[in-house]
DNA sequence: AATGCTCGCAACCGCTGCTAA
DNA sequence: TTTAGCAGCGGTTGCGAGCAT
């Protein structure tokens, strides 16, 4: 069946490869022993590394999912060279290193749709999301659990405060409220107050969502990251057909906490893909920028989104490593 | 300056639905 | 059809920074 596979791959008839694959590498699965049926484990928990992500990790996952996607998240540490859980990787990329990520305090529009939308949604987070471009799911779920649930409840008691004063402020249940003490004010009075009927006046963004659930609806043209990379030429259950030729070409995307500079490669890689002039009049942005526009590392076609990466090489001294899992 | 406390955020954990074998 | 892994989701935790004493 393997066999076929190749076979298939080198006659170019296989999952729309326009490639020709001179030699092509299997990555092998670990057929797993002593399961008859179902997946092997997703990753060796003895191996595999916990707690705060270093720059190295960082990098080294930015590099990879850059230039392959993450069409896999199980496989990528272990074809990224990381001593991590894919379902880690996916984390740290979804809610901190993906590039459209917009960082920085709710702006009160933005904390006011949370609450509205949390009325209708409910703990949803993901789906409340999707409202936001650039937010992620876990931003908005500290957002709400730190700020907005306790905001919510002091507005809240004040209100039963004042509805109840009228009654009675003997009452000790009342007194509780007001001094903040109560745990068990009615969540129907903020549903009062902000009916879903009055939020028309807040614009939702019809801009598509990242939120990780979602990034595999994703659409390649829009943008290379996450896109499937045309270097792997396809894959074969647990196995990644890569174009072997793109190994001498692979470098590592240096970790760049400069968002301005994300943002510029982002309009850099749509809307420059193929105008050269413009790309390079990119490399003016750089102030002291030691690449030449004829440096041969920089790929024209490319839409110049690695330019930077060699100014970043030739500026910091970067090592770039081979990732070591690629055989 | 040292200590303790609170807050915010990144990351982990466990569950669920889907799907591959 | 059954079994078990995968991706995604939501709840929770742990740690560091900032602030108060």
């Amino acid at each position: 069946m393997e066999h076929d596979f190749l076979q298939r791959v080198r006659e170019k008839d296989c999952l729309g490869s326009v490639q020709i694959v001179e030699q092509v590498i299997i990555f092998p699965a670990v057929r797993f022993q002593g399961m008859g049926k179902g997946r092997k484990p997703c990753c060796d928990k003895a191996g595999v590394k916990k707690g705060p992500w270093s720059e190295a990790e960082d990098i080294k996952l930015i590099s990879f999912i850059q230039k392959h996607g993450h069409s896999n998240w199980r496989a990528l540490p272990r074809l990224a060279g990381l001593a991590r859980c894919g379902k880690s990787c996916r984390l740290r990329w979804v809610n901190y290193l993906r590039p459209d990520l917009k960082r920085g305090n709710f702006t009160p529009q933005e904390e006011e749709t949370i609450i509205k939308l949390h009325e209708t949604l409910g703990n949803k987070w993901s789906k409340i999301a999707s409202h936001f471009p650039g937010r992620t799911d876990n931003e908005i779920k500290n957002v709400w659990n730190t700020h907005l649930k306790k905001r919510l409840k002091a507005k809240e008691c004040s209100n039963n405060s004042l509805m109840s004063s009228d009654i009675s402020t003997k009452d000790s249940s009342l007194n509780e409220a007001l001094d903040g003490t109560g745990t068990d004010c009615s969540q129907q009075v903020i549903m009062h107050q902000t009916s879903p009927s009055s939020s028309s006046s807040i614009s939702y963004s019809s801009q598509a969502s990242f939120s990780d659930h979602q990034m595999s609806d994703y659409n390649p043209e829009l943008d290379h990251v996450g896109a499937p990379d045309p270097n792997i030429v396809g894959c074969h259950g647990d196995e990644m057909v890569v174009d072997s030729n793109f190994l001498d070409e692979l470098i590592e995307i240096p970790f760049e906490p400069n968002l301005d500079l994300w943002d510029l490669l982002d309009g850099d890689s749509k809307s420059n893909r193929a105008d050269p002039e413009a790309q390079s009049s990119k490399l003016d942005q750089i102030p002291n920028c030691p690449v030449s526009e004829s440096d041969s590392r920089i790929n024209k076609e490319d839409g110049g989104s690695w330019w930077w990466l060699v100014y970043l090489e030739n500026e910091l001294g970067l090592d770039h490593d081979q990732p070591k899992s690629w055989n």
